[in-house]
Parts: C-alpha cells; structure tokens; sequence
DNA sequence: GTGTGTGAACTTGTTCACAGCG
DNA sequence: CGCTGTGAACAAGTTCACACAC
C-alpha cells in the first residue's frame, strides 16, 4: 500500500486482461463455424450461448477490442476475426519446435489448423536413430542435439515437449538456452524454467481430476458412498509419449 | 480469535473454490516427485516455487481441505497426497470412453498414469472397420453405435473425444445420451451438450494463441512486468453459470 | 527460530442495468 | 425497436502481514 502504481497504461497499447484472453480464441473458432455456415453477422447473445457465457462478458471483452459492433445488429463476423488475429498477435509468423516424435508428437505435427493460424512446425526433435531422418508433413526429424544450430538458423519461438517425462527436463533446458521463450509441456513433469519463460502445461490427467472433482461434487450430497480405499504412492509415472 | 478448530475433516462439504480445485492436481504432482526424491516434509515456500505460484496462495489452498499442516515444520506430502486425493474425489473409479483412435486416441489410451489416478479406460471406440476390433493395451475397440450398449454394462463417467471434428457433436451426443456428464473434447469444434454435462476443451492451437498473446505482449513494451502462468487448460465450463 | 493459518486489504473478474446509437 | 457499450455493484481470487503453534 505504500507503493505507489507509477505508471499509467499507456494510451498505446490496450491492456487486455488475463481472463479475456483466454476467451478470445474461443470466440475466434465460433466466428469461424458460423462464417463457414453463411452467417455474417453475430449478436454478443449468440457468440455467448454458443461459448457457453454470460452475454455481458463477451462484450466487455469485446468493447476491449475496440467498439467494433453495430447497435441493433451485432458484430460482423469476419472483421471480428481479424480484430482478434491482431490482437492476439496471429498477424505474424510463429515458428515452433516439437520434441518428441511418438504418438502425440506425431499427432500434433499433422495437426491441421496450425499453419492456418501461423504456427509454423520448423522443427522435429527426438533421440531414436529409428526416428531421425523420418518425415513428418515434409519436415524431417533431427537429432535433439541439434537444436542449438536449428535456432541459429530460425528464431524458434515456442517449444512443444511431448517428450517421456525423464528427459522433459533436459529437453526445456535446451529449448530455453535456444531462446525458446514459451514452452508448452505435455510431458507429466513439474519444469523448472526462468521466470521470464512462459510455461504451460497441458495435462490430461490433471483435466481429468479437475472433471472429477465436480462430478464427484454434483453427485455429492445424494450418495455417501465414499470409498476409503486410501492408495499409496506408488505411481506409474510413465512417459505417454 | 477463538475459533477452535477441533478435528472435523467434516462430512459437511467444504466448498472449495474453483481456482484451488485447478491447483490442487499440480501440488498433487510435485508432492509425488518430491516422495520419490526421498523428501517426506515440504513447507508451502518449497511447493510454491515449484509451482510458480505464491506462498500464502499454497497455504490458504490446503488450508481449505483442513489443518494438515505442521507449524515450524511444514506438510506432510504422503499425507498431503492423501488429502487431495479424496478431495478430487480420486478414491473412486472414473470410468472413462475414448472415441476416435487415431494418433492422438491411441496415445491416450496408452498413456499411462490414468489407471494411476483410478481413471479406468473401459471403452474405446471408432468407427473404421479397419480399427474396430483392435486391442490397444487390453481394451478392444469397439464401434461408436455399442457405446448405449457398453453404458449400460458399466456406468461411463468420462468421454474423452479425438474424432475429426466433423463427427465430434454426433460422438457428443451420443455420449450424453449414454450417460456421460464430463466430457473432454480434443476434436476442434465447438460442441452444443446440455447446460448440466460439463464440457472442456483441451485446443491445442487455442493453447498457442494465448502464448503468442503474452509473447508478443512481452516483446511489445520492454519492460518490468511478470508473465502470468497459465497452468490448466480449460477453456469451458459447464454447470453451475 | 521456523513456517502455518488466517483476517483484512487489495486486485481482478463478472454481472447488472440502462443509456444511447443505428 | 434491438443490441451494443459501459459505469457501477458485486463476487471471486490474491496477497499481505502477523499471531501463534511447534
């Protein structure tokens, strides 16, 4: 409290709050359905029902944007998605590194819909002789190790690790000391990465506890059915690959 | 103050709040590599480094599930595995279906550290008479329409969707009228599922809008301000607006 | 001393309700 | 009219700071 807040945001640049922008991506994918459906215009009542929130919050989150909607009719589709795009800095190419080329890594490097918002997969990584010169969409798969002379050639953005857990680590190291600034770890491993490295993790099993902990809730009250089957600690912690 | 707080882990449901329920799962986490390091006492500094989160926001969270802490010494983590786990409701078995075994299907039927965490994945299902029949680890795929059949022999908790987006909201529908109430969709869409089932996104290219997002926020203005961590990724909620 | 537990202050996010524009 | 944009009220979540238990 006795701090005082200098500085004012600044007229330039909006400030967007954490909470819309995690929504904005999901207002962007309704636009796109509705545009691809022949729909032009939305109301905030639609865009609301179809993600699922209050009509309020999408516009205020909206209005943040800018006051790009017309009273009486809604806002129109196409030019929203723009607004978006920009705002979420989609107007310039995003060059990403995959590590680990099993399943999911596999999955995710096929994954259509990246290019389409300029993610663009530079590089595969992985160890496996047998993987190492594969092709995956046309990119070859190259030795992890040689990552560092792969970010001299193109500033790589942001890392994915779909790694097995006990190399999660090693591989974040690389990535950071490539100048990887934002990681995304699918690998069921706490990382332990500088403060100014963006790091989020994408864990089903965590979605699934979370999922859990609100069925289990709804159920609640009507069964009292609680097992006390306590398990101990004795985990498989195994690498979905 | 005089509040006594005796025993009581109460059988009166203490309202945990949303944003403890996301974070208990990565305590969770870090609290069972610590065990496997040999560490059996961890204080709330220790975990909140780990994960990226502040101090008194650990303490005020497991204050939530009651006093299991030791002043001076810190928690407990076995016990503190404990906890946590009933509080998610992790001391039953969550029944789960996957629809769609392709790459990404079949990565998270393998994917061990499900049957860890008593999610059992009892179903599986497509639609390609080229997978239908085919084992992944025990469990035999099966095609999309046995799924009320397969519902009626064991009560399905979880639907985890990895379709093509083009069959999600059929796949969807029939999981709700199955009997599912949490679903878990991979499959870019936007699905429509009644207000009570509750329904997350797990988007990968939503995931990497939002670090462009901070990233170029971060490269925008040069200056001071801390990157936020996003840890969960959930996008949509449903129940209880 | 050390580190938890927690009221109280503060910040962020959500919803309401309505003015005002097309 | 209908629907946006937004101040103001409200709710949720976070951080501080310190008493108190070990």
């Amino acid at each position: 409290m006795s701090n005082l807040r200098a500085v004012a945001p600044g007229p330039t640049t909006r400030r967007i709050p954490e909470a819309t922008v995690t929504r904005l991506p999901v207002y962007q994918r309704i636009l796109e359905e509705l545009l691809r459906s022949g729909t032009t215009t939305v109301s905030s009542e639609l865009l609301a029902s179809s993600a699922r929130v209050n009509a309020a919050k999408v516009r205020k989150d909206l209005s943040l944007l800018g006051s790009f909607g017309t009273r009486g009719a809604g806002y129109d589709a196409a030019f929203l998605i723009e607004q978006i795009d920009r705002q979420l800095g989609l107007d310039r190419e995003w060059p990403v590194v995959i590590a680990g080329i099993g399943n999911l890594g596999r999955a995710l490097a096929r994954s259509q819909g990246f290019a389409a918002r300029n993610f663009n997969v530079t590089a595969l990584l992985d160890t496996d002789p047998a993987i190492i010169g594969e092709r995956v969409d046309d990119v070859v798969v190259r030795h992890l190790d040689d990552l560092p002379y792969i970010a001299n050639e193109v500033p790589l953005a942001i890392g994915v690790i779909t790694t097995p857990a006990s190399v999660a680590q090693r591989v974040a190291d690389l990535m950071v000391a490539s100048g990887v600034r934002s990681i995304l770890n699918f690998a069921p491993q706490v990382l332990e990465v500088p403060p100014d490295v963006l790091l989020r993790y994408v864990d089903l099993s965590i979605e699934l506890q979370v999922m859990s902990f609100y069925q289990a809730r709804r159920m609640g009250s009507a069964g009292d059915d609680r097992m006390p089957v306590i398990r101990s600690v004795g985990l498989t912690r195994g690498a979905s690959d």
